[in-house]
DNA sequence: TCACAAATGATAATCGTTCGCATTTGCAAA
DNA sequence: TTTGCAAATGCGAACGATTATCATTTGTGA
């Protein structure tokens, strides 16, 4: 199956918890998920992991690319799977409502930023933060 | 003085750790410090103040708008004096050296983009990490 | 000057995350 | 296949940043 060569072609020795977490992450409705989110879950499913290992299982991933990190307001990581295309976010202050999006405007703009100062850009995250309108929020006053 | 005012007209009591805080934040070279920062250099030079007080005066400066709170990649929180114009941050991930910068194209883009996922903009950060070229960085190999 | 709410200091507690270490498990070579 | 061993796991302690608790002190308005 091709989530065992995900992570063979990641270094990565195929490991009951890799396997599970992976799965997770392709099958759940909420694409961006805390490790204590995939803890919950995975224990919730009847899955028995560590903590601690969910946490290495999520750097691992993220170091070979196979997740995305994202530092949000409110100290706790975030990850989703890495698909390739990088997209920024804008996050809903109110119900906590996440929609995804991708400006080449913006990113050409950055790049240009990071020359003229004399960097060679890594990474970057943008977050907008709002509210959404009542009727287009579609998870308004959840939690 | 000037820095009572500040304070008057955010509604908070005039008392000698806000002065000192807000002192230092006018005084040092380095424009963003973290609460450790903050607590450090205070018992430095002298003054001796708690560090959950350095906590919670960051804190309330931060919502009576007299300082701006960033949370850049590493956990703290970073602040610096609001100075009112808005601008976002280019960071070195070698040395950890700092420069502002102010896009207008980057921040009408960003308006557009909240309008069409009818959001309403509260705020945003933007981040771009990356490395300074060696002769750009004047703080290479600092920590 | 007084009185009282608000602010402080000291320290315990919390939260997210990482570490240490004994045990288990993929996996490759025999 | 079995075996050996490095790599991965689980558990709980440890950690760093931050917040809460609560007794004591301090601005400030009457």
């Amino acid at each position: 199956m091709h989530k065992s060569k995900d992570l063979h072609q990641a270094g990565l020795k195929v490991t009951l918890p890799r396997l599970k977490v992976l799965n997770l992450f392709e099958s759940s409705e909420n694409h961006h998920l805390s490790a204590e989110d995939v803890f919950k879950m995975l224990i919730a499913s009847g899955e028995d992991v560590s903590l601690a290992t969910v946490y290495r299982v999520l750097s691992q991933f993220e170091l070979s690319g196979i997740l995305v990190r994202h530092n949000f307001e409110g100290g706790k990581s975030v990850f989703e799977l890495n698909h390739g295309e990088h997209h920024d976010h804008i996050v809903c202050l109110q119900c906590g409502h996440l929609e995804e999006f991708f400006d080449s405007a913006i990113e050409a703009r950055q790049k240009k930023i990071a020359a003229e100062h004399g960097f060679t850009i890594h990474d970057h995250s943008l977050y907008i933060y709002g509210d959404c309108t009542k009727e287009s929020c579609p998870h308004k006053h959840r939690e």
